[in-house]
DNA sequence: GCAATATACATTGAATATCTATGTAGATAT
DNA sequence: ATATCTACATAGATATTCAATGTATATTGC
């Protein structure tokens, strides 16, 4: 399910600028190794995502001299995380009540 | 969000079998209305979850005459819930994180 | 010093998914 | 009568998905 991404992406962003490999380790970490992004899969994601105008990236070297693209999120971006957020609740609050558990909030 | 329909189908024919037309309000109604499927987009999931053995369909005409085509979940389709569930779940745990909210049972 | 691994980004392209628009048809309500 | 509701279906343009492949530098182990 890679519809997962966008939500996941940008809530990550949100927390501040990061950059293509670190947000894998991010989901990675953050989902205890359940979730394991591939590269190929992520970088064409940030591309659309970018275009589309929700997040924005600036070339940084890093401390060891590794060329990489930080991400940030940009005010659109933190609109249409909201209206994510809202549809997942959503749907998460049907699946809750078809599966007997509690919904989130 | 059509990411969503397969638990979303999968869980609302566990409970019964079901025809299109109800399950689309069957969805509304247990959003209070915030999720609204056409109907062009519900039967080309329906029949593309039959074809991958998730469900099964049956012809039956209802009390007015009405020709319905019933689904029912078969066994590899209780699975595959269980799988999408557990799917759903590590997302939605990972969100819980960043959103800060409380993760779901 | 060399090989293996980790870090870091990118694109292509085939396969698949999405969903609007459109069509059919009978039942019920006004 | 006519509008609305019930009920299913497909075509096809558009978008998505992700594995495979390619490039390049840094670090670690031996």
């Amino acid at each position: 399910m890679a519809a997962s991404t966008k939500p996941l992406i940008l809530s990550i962003l949100k927390e501040g600028k990061s950059y293509g490999y670190l947000i894998i380790q991010k989901v990675k970490d953050l989902s205890g190794g359940i979730l394991e992004w591939s590269d190929g899969m992520l970088y064409p994601v940030l591309h659309r995502l970018e275009k589309e105008g929700y997040i924005e990236s600036e070339w940084m070297i890093s401390e060891n001299g590794r060329r990489r693209k930080y991400y940030s999120i940009t005010e659109q971006g933190k609109l249409e995380l909201i209206a994510e957020k809202e549809d997942w609740l959503s749907v998460q609050a049907v699946l809750a009540k078809l599966w007997g558990i509690l919904p989130t909030e």
